[in-house]
DNA sequence: ATTGCTTCCTGAGCGC
DNA sequence: TGCGCTCAGGAAGCAA
């Protein structure tokens, strides 16, 4: 499931092989797959002039002033090959550059999609992102203020993509048990100590994961088909044990199987 | 306004 | 062998 450091990884490793390409056409495998405004012709979107990242959008600009929004949600990968290699079962859309290179988008559950836009101006849909958790405005006074204004639990907020950008599942599972604080704890109740530690610990696990090219636990890859490698490297998510030697816990919060510690992680 | 539940999808794993 | 069930989960959309 790629998470911050997934997208991260995959953007770095995109900008090194396609900025400086022309897009010579995309092909759409799968409808609903690749999302533009007004019929837009495919074959005028230019050349890749930059790759960043907000959240877990990746986002291609052109030097037509084209925005494409790429989110792979739970399953889907973009792999860079040669023009004349096969497909999967999978792939839902394929980007074909003039030098015969390709960018497969791959997406097994199909939730994945590639939208355009004429303008970076006409993506709203990054306004509502919260701030970015490596940034510096990421910082106590930012989740003080935000967590003492809620009325949800900590493993709630720190999901929610409007206050905190790019955290997801196996994170933030993370990050609590790195932190010694219950998923359910009520966000209005934590210390000044509990968010200064929440933001180190959120800093230095995001940069950790990034140092090891992101967690593959099951479909995440990276542009080149490898696997991340820090999931050697979690402490409690799918775990029997914890990092202690502790029995683990494991629970449904909002549909979403939580890891947690009840010797490490108490009230 | 805020919070939480449901839904979308396919493949893997399991019991029988 | 194969059937049916459950689970994996980001975020839009809807309900309370």
């Amino acid at each position: 499931m790629p998470e911050l450091p997934e997208v991260e990884t995959i953007v770095r490793e995109l900008r090194s092989k396609i900025v400086g390409k022309s897009i010579k056409d995309i092909d759409e495998l799968r409808p609903e797959t690749v999302i533009s405004e007004n019929n837009l012709n495919v074959c005028q979107l230019g050349k890749i002039i930059a790759i960043t990242r907000r959240g877990k959008y990746i986002i291609v600009s052109t030097d037509r002033k084209f925005v494409l929004l790429v989110h792979l949600r739970m399953t889907g990968k973009l792999i860079y090959l040669p023009d004349d290699a096969p497909v999967t079962k999978h792939t839902r859309a394929i980007m074909y550059f003039t030098d015969r290179t390709k960018i497969i988008f791959d997406d097994i559950r199909t939730f994945g999609s590639i939208k355009i836009f004429q303008s970076i101006d006409k993506t709203k849909i990054l306004e509502d992102l919260g701030c970015e958790p490596l940034s510096k405005l990421f910082n106590t006074e930012y989740l003080a203020d935000l967590l003492a204004a809620k009325r949800t639990t900590i493993k709630n907020f720190l999901l929610d993509q409007r206050y905190i950008a790019g955290l997801g599942n196996i994170y933030v599972n993370e990050i609590l048990y790195l932190c010694k604080l219950p998923p359910h704890k009520l966000t209005n109740t934590l210390s000044d100590d509990e968010v200064k530690c929440l933001v180190k610990n959120t800093r230095k696990i995001l940069k950790k994961a990034i140092e090891h090219n992101g967690t593959s636990i099951s479909d995440y890859r990276r542009v080149d088909n490898k696997t991340g490698q820090f999931q050697n490297l979690l402490k409690v998510y799918g775990k029997d044990t914890c990092f202690e030697g502790h029995a683990v816990k494991r629970i449904k919060t909002n549909g979403r199987s939580t890891f947690y510690c009840p010797e490490c992680q108490k009230e």
